[in-house]
DNA sequence: TAGATTGTTAATCGATTAACAATC
DNA sequence: TAGATTGTTAATCGATTAACAATC
């Protein structure tokens, strides 16, 4: 409402109430920004960005107003400045610890993935049901009955969950006493959690099997 | 329009025009009956089978209703026999073989993953641009230009795509130019691709990003 | 000033949900 | 028949897009 609010409240209002949908999509401005950054391009309008970004240029101005009046009328965006806005708004700014929660075939998969590291996020810790499994890359596979203390102390908010269906809800339960606030979930079954908690689901199965519909 | 098409048509009809998010949930629908299967259950409830899918029954009603009158008023549906429906509409009678496409960190990852043959899916082959890449399981990692001739061999319409960013949108045409219909993409650029082909994209750092935000 | 592009409003579109007649 | 639950219509909701005044 007001002109200029100041940081501040700034950043109290950004963190209310931007649609989930377009959360999303600022992910994938910020990851087009940085390959312009790279190429140090200073300025950009929306309807370039919006192409790289697969978008049309309207939803890309709608979802950039949701950050405040970033850009310069008859001239676009400064590159910097809009991607540090987001890396900003998106919470980019530290390393945020995550655990993952079952070392299976996929658990060990993207155990031994080291994307999310470039990305800003670091697996400190691996949990499984059964711990006996082989150390993993560098990392000890520890019983769940360590899980508390770890998170608590490390004050750890999120996990990547890959254990099989049979357990994922009582898993996920378990994830959620101790405190962890956001879970990828990666089992393919429907997670039925307290609304305060956040989860994305992956599930690759899915998606295979989405395309081949449409592959005809 | 008609009351009782006679199957041929039925089944040309339905690969019509299921709304894209539909088929996304038949998935859905199609996991959790397995689960029901599995436990000899032999009727579902709209009610029931949405609770567990985690969505309304109005909803997962008129998901249905894409796939032709299948439940029985006043009692519901025949668990068997709608999971075998979901079944042929998704097209999940007969093996699928899929290309991997990028061996590095994540491919190998996913190489490795077992999961995908489980649910109807063969990895068949891998390829890489820098085919010198340490055999990855069972599988030895080729070279691009043996592609073309397997996947015309083959008939193979699905693609995992792997590679850095940097080489996923011209790796992801030579895809297009072999005859490969589906791409599900794990690089973290938007491809830009003609309509005819159907693209997922998974970005895990996206993913993880996202549910960063709405853990505050 | 003239040209360009944003920020925002209003219109459109599609998807979800509530409600209920049909019917088992 | 009475009770239950589907299939479907109509209402609602939210997200996308077109259009344009504001303004650099």
């Amino acid at each position: 409402m007001t002109k200029n609010p100041g940081n501040v409240e700034k950043l109290i209002r950004v963190s209310s109430d931007i649609p989930r949908k377009t959360v999303y999509r600022l992910s994938l401005y910020l990851r087009c920004l940085g390959l312009m950054v790279a190429r140090r391009e200073s300025i950009v309008s929306s309807a370039a960005l919006a192409s790289v970004a697969g978008v049309q240029p309207a939803q890309l101005r709608r979802d950039l107003a949701y950050c405040g009046p970033l850009g310069k009328r008859g001239t676009g965006y400064e590159v910097v400045t809009l991607r540090n806005r987001l890396e900003e708004i998106l919470g980019r700014a530290s390393l945020q610890p995550v655990i993952l929660v079952g070392v299976g075939n996929l658990g060990q998969a993207l155990l031994s993935y080291k994307g999310f590291a470039r990305e800003g996020f670091e697996i400190v810790a691996a949990f499984d049901l059964k711990p006996q499994k082989q150390m993993e890359g560098r990392m000890g596979v520890r019983g769940m009955g360590s899980m508390k203390g770890l998170v608590q102390r490390r004050e750890i908010r999120m996990a990547i969950l890959c254990v099989p269906g049979s357990s994922a809800q009582s898993v996920a339960e378990q994830l959620c006493e101790v405190g962890i606030q956001a879970i990828l979930n990666f089992s393919p079954v429907v997670l039925h959690l307290p609304e305060t908690v956040a989860v994305n689901n992956v599930n690759l199965a899915i998606e295979l099997e989405n395309l081949s519909y449409f592959a005809r």
